[in-house]
DNA sequence: GCGACAG
DNA sequence: ATCTTGTCGC
């Protein structure tokens, strides 16, 4: 409930965060299944520092093909420093530069990290999905907090991941007996849809196709820039 | 009090 | 996130 903050920046982040999620809309999806599927991803140079240089990449998949119709850079520096329960205010300012560079809206945005997963249910998929408006989901590769069971062993199984009593996330198999990823809720899409869209995304490897696309972009993208 | 801690 | 060789396997 008290969250000692340790510097003037971290309690107006927190502000911030907490007043942002007062723009959060949990409405399930309803319409029909998503055109296009984007991923983001932002790469570093450094290892947490605020100046470090970074290299923001967005890619734009068709749904059923997973062919990338789309994507987008923007390079700059973070602005802020990696602190667990704060990564957006690190991410967010270079995916939205990267964003606005994109000739296509995209139905539904996989972020690399938690969404309600987060101390104080807004991690980076909330965060990105309210300021952008944007269907959001995240999925990452390991979960922030909460306790969870070993799901079943086949592509598609999964099991909750509980925190305070209430399902935050789900570990999702992606493929046979390889390690499950973690997805949650955005902003705007419900734990369902995004394990739908998660497991459309990744037919063939453990992360989906926009999250191992957005990666590759923005390394590239922090060399050339 | 101590450790853990998305990327 | 990033630093990094070889190695096991389809």
């Amino acid at each position: 409930m008290t969250e000692p903050p340790a510097s003037p920046e971290v309690a107006e982040a927190i502000r911030v965060q907490e007043q942002l999620r007062s723009r959060w809309e949990p409405a399930a999806w309803a319409g029909p299944a998503p055109r296009t599927l984007a991923g983001v991803d932002v790469a570093y140079d450094g290892t947490g520092e605020a100046e470090d240089r970074v290299a923001a990449a967005v890619v734009v998949l068709d749904a059923a093909t997973l062919e990338v119709v789309d994507q987008a850079t923007a390079v700059g520096t973070a602005g802020f420093p990696y602190l667990p329960g704060l990564f957006a205010f690190r991410e967010v300012p270079s995916l939205l530069r990267a964003l606005e560079r994109l000739t296509v809206t995209p139905d539904v945005v996989l972020c690399d990290g938690q969404g309600l997963a987060h101390p104080r249910r807004f991690g980076l998929a909330c965060h990105l999905g309210v300021v952008t408006g944007l269907p959001a989901l995240g999925v990452g590769k390991t979960p922030l907090l909460g306790t969870w069971t070993e799901p079943g062993p086949e592509r598609g199984d999964w099991s909750p991941v509980l925190d305070g009593g209430e399902t935050v996330a789900r570990m999702l198999r992606t493929q046979p007996g390889v390690k499950p990823v973690t997805v949650s809720v955005g902003h705007r899409v419900d734990l369902d849809a995004a394990t739908r869209f998660v497991l459309a995304a990744a037919p063939r490897y453990r992360l989906p196709e926009t999250t191992r696309l957005a990666d590759r972009l923005s390394c590239e993208a922090l060399r050339a820039g």
